[in-house]
DNA sequence: CTACGACGTAACGGTTGCGTTCCGCCGTTT
DNA sequence: AAACGGCGGAACGCAACCGTTACGTCGTAG
């Protein structure tokens, strides 16, 4: 019965309104200006501001991406840094997850929702990377897959999003050397 | 003039309301309220919330954190780290610096005031903490210390304050092998 | 003792957003 | 041809907060 191509205008408004002024800031009323859009079009599928942005929000996270496979730990390593890095260098990301995650340290159900999206994709990473290096006796087998993504993805949110730093042409290069010595030494 | 003791209601009142409900949610009014004063009290010393929040902020993020010197560096590390955590843990930290970083990516003023007291932060424990162990033979001369820095508190903002995981018994001391491997390799 | 000034209270008009309701339009279904 | 239902638009009453003002109280400095 909804219109489709109205829910997508909603949806991007939704992902445009979060970025430029968060969620808390964040009102019914600019979202549908912005979608050229009734307010009522919004009501008819969401009864109020936090269910709307939730299941958009769920959606999005919920996208997987492809894990790197290159054939050697120091590949596989620096290709996930490049697309982290990359991604992370996006409006999408550096406004709206810092946002979100802001948000989460407030409202319950906004937590839940980011840490299974965040703890899935986690696990999945870190386990796949780990374990094809600890297949191919690249690292000790005793190798906490949880500890390396905190050392591999830690420093590079830290650097983009929260110092807003930029990475230098090295940067990557030091970075995987650094880590994959980390990681030997921990095993 | 202004009363001392209304000054610190005041204070008190904002730094709770940000870590309560945030800076995009905080009102002159609910400080008010908070801090039993009238908005006439607020008005008198600034002239709108963003010159209130940004001047508290200010002066709670200038005070100036004792910097370890335990003699050998991987007890510097682990004090470092130990006392990061700490302070992550607590809601001053794990609410209003996400917060305030979330809004810094829309208000270039509340950015440049954050940057400048964390990169102030990070210059002087990474350049003191770097510099101790090279002096002390213990890293090679080259190590970069901002490098260095995003390799320590990186992980640990990333698990404590945004993936908002537990650190268990041994993490610290696992962490620490690894960033002092990391480092050797980088030089 | 007087004058000053910071204080709390209360009210102001104005803005914004909430969630709801009613309307007339128009494309689809039957 | 008629009925249905999603659509935009407009307005509703309500609430919160803005920044300002007027007023009366009270402690202190002169």
């Amino acid at each position: 019965m909804l219109r489709g191509d109205i829910t997508v205008a909603i949806r991007n408004a939704v992902m445009n309104e979060l970025a430029e002024v968060g969620y808390g800031r964040l009102s019914i009323e600019a979202v549908a200006r912005r979608a050229g859009v009734g307010k009522t079009a919004i009501y008819r599928r969401w009864s109020n501001k936090l269910e709307m942005v939730m299941e958009i929000i769920s959606d999005v996270a919920e996208r997987k991406v492809p894990l790197p496979d290159t054939g050697s730990f120091s590949g596989d390593l620096s290709l996930l840094l490049l697309i982290v890095s990359t991604a992370l260098r996006h409006r999408m990301a550096s406004q709206i997850i810092p946002d979100l995650m802001a948000e989460a340290a407030r409202n319950p159900q906004i937590a839940e929702t980011l840490q299974r999206a965040l703890r899935t994709h986690q696990q999945a990473v870190g386990e796949k990377l780990i374990g094809q290096a600890v297949a191919r006796g690249e690292l000790p087998a005793g190798t906490d897959p949880e500890v390396a993504v905190d050392l591999i993805l830690g420093p590079l949110y830290w650097r983009l999003a929260v110092a807003r730093q930029p990475i230098e042409d090295d940067y990557l290069e030091k970075f995987t050397v650094a880590v994959t010595a980390a990681l030997r030494a921990m095993g």
